[in-house]
DNA sequence: CTGAAAGCGCTTACAG
DNA sequence: CTGAAAGCGCTTACAG
């Protein structure tokens, strides 16, 4: 009988006991041929036949059993808080290709707080993971990833984490000086801070390098710090605020660009002109902010190199070695929503 | 011997039958209690005392073992085009959550088109997979997914597909019927269209409701289609080219809203004001909708609705039934971008 | 109510 | 150069 055809009809999928049946050829062989561990140990006429035979049947190793048998899957899971951000989707697509290059494959696990609903992420991976790359998250979340007894590996994270193999950081206080300096060598002093409402490393990194820069600045100082959740809305409301308390900052700082846009919108409301009466600045460097009029200055993250790296690093460690950690340079992009502060 | 230390030291993942051992119970009871199959085949106290051993190790099953095992895996493949697109996000959300539900996990593949290097969905997904749930894909993409042999779910996609045991599909035509109802209302006659640049059925969907619309008014026509890649970028140029012909369209019919928002920048730049001189619209009310000035008339879509209804239609085929289509209300949502043509 | 045993599909150390 | 056999960790039909 057919092992490829069940009593209901269904066609089962073919195994390397098909395979090796239908090549004249023990299990063994199929195996060796196929992982590519045949060299001098089969002949290239058999290892020819066998390719052929699984060619025919369409066969593809059940990857399941192959992760049983080798203890490990060759894949990765990332972790990102957000899908809809164009910062995660380029993290992810960085590791990906790298992953890819040594054979292996990634899963992807939006964390709850960022959109999905799967509480656990190793409860339905599928399988086995060998490692976890995990970007952005903020404590809690992390907590939950620590406890997978995996290697980890951090992206825009606090640097000293026990938990993690290493971590790979955009140079966020490098990317908040430079910003807080522009808007101070345009003439700012009264700034405000747009901070993002998302307790993380990167948010108070971003903060603590804005209230540096501002400080060694005679004169300047941040007359205000509004929350926001992370959204236009928040922005939009948190901007309002700031706008209407006396006295007026002449510059908004946001953690992000989607607040910053929020801002823009305020500023409309309230009838002030960007950047004639307030400027607003940006981070991350999204679509979004050459979406909106005027264009944002904002700080351009290098996220497929954050993903890249990352998975490098995350490769090395599962290799044994001592993962490297790095810290990858940021840039910042002035556009039309920052200018002198307004006379008087 | 401890089977849970190794040479090197490194702690071994306790298996089910050192949870057994700790219990002292048979593998088969551990199995029996923790898959919750031991009512009235083991003591409750039994019970306790193996759900107690498992706490004590930190034991999980191993996924690839039960996966082999069971021949099957409780696991769904999602198939998007982009992911740093909310509609995608909360397309993947929807389905994630039935998903769960159910007992099913569910892994994200964002296909190469959209954004990912894999060139194939399967060769990498961990392990086998159960059935596929795939969102608006282009056709060679969609091609390379009737390849694997499993159920397939499709969204937003050519509904006659021979391929998928069914399709739920927002309802295109309805959308941009509505919205060239709007515009045809408000007295435009000179319609363009910015259509994206590429080959699937929800464009082209657009496309002939569009033409179909516009045809029933007397006098409207669809003086130009401009093609554009998606991005805003894209709907600049296209829109440029559109605003600049003779006669000029008085209003820009856009394929989505990141083309939308292009349009108005190009409207900007030639020194014409949204809605005075052109109308503009879009299509998904993703947040860059309402992030720019004025604010889009926009298609809502009911993503998270595509993937639970589509997760449903899954799941039910995987349970050997028949898995209902369906096509899901969508609603015009009037903003500021739209008004009456200039006079004459 | 409980346990011993078989087997899912694969890979690899070993024997020839 | 090739094959027979063991075993990864789990679940379940079967025997007691």
């Amino acid at each position: 009988m057919n092992s490829s055809a069940q009593p209901g009809g269904v066609p089962a999928r073919p195994t390397s006991r098909d395979v090796a049946e239908r090549a004249g050829v023990s299990q063994a062989t199929v195996s060796l041929v196929l992982r590519e561990r045949w060299q001098g140990r089969v002949s290239p006429a058999r290892a020819e036949t066998v390719r052929e035979a699984a060619r025919a049947l369409g066969y593809r190793p059940n990857l399941a059993a192959r992760s049983l048998r080798l203890g490990r899957t060759r894949t990765a899971l990332v972790v990102v808080p957000a899908l809809s951000s164009e910062f995660f989707a380029k993290v992810y697509a960085g590791a990906a290709r790298v992953a890819a290059e040594h054979g292996f494959g990634v899963v992807l696990y939006p964390s709850p707080e960022g959109i999905g609903p799967a509480p656990d992420p190793f409860a339905h991976s599928s399988a086995t993971l060998d490692g976890v790359l995990a970007a952005s998250m903020a404590a809690p979340a992390l907590r939950a990833l620590s406890g997978g007894g995996l290697p980890l590996v951090m992206l825009d994270s606090e640097p000293q984490d026990p938990g993690a193999a290493a971590t790979v950081n955009p140079d966020i206080a490098d990317g908040m000086r430079r910003t807080a300096a522009h808007v101070l060598d345009l003439g700012h002093r009264r700034l405000a801070h747009l901070a993002a409402d998302v307790d993380s490393w990167t948010f108070r990194e971003r903060a603590d390098a804005l209230a540096r820069e501002t400080a060694r600045v005679p004169g300047a100082a941040i007359v205000r710090t509004e929350r926001a959740p992370l959204s236009v809305r928040g922005g939009l409301a948190a901007a309002e605020r700031a706008l209407t308390a006396d006295p007026r900052p002449t510059v908004l700082v946001c953690d992000d660009d989607v607040l910053a846009v929020g801002a823009l919108k305020a500023a409309r409301r309230l009838g002030l002109r960007v950047p004639g009466d307030v400027s607003v600045t940006g981070f991350d460097d999204t679509e979004l902010s050459t979406a909106v009029e005027p264009e944002l200055t904002t700080v351009r993250l290098p996220a497929t190199a954050m993903g890249e790296e990352g998975m490098r690093a995350l490769l090395a460690a599962l290799r044994g070695e001592t993962a490297p950690g790095a810290v990858l340079p940021v840039a910042l992009i002035p556009r039309a929503s920052t200018g002198p502060p307004p006379a008087g």
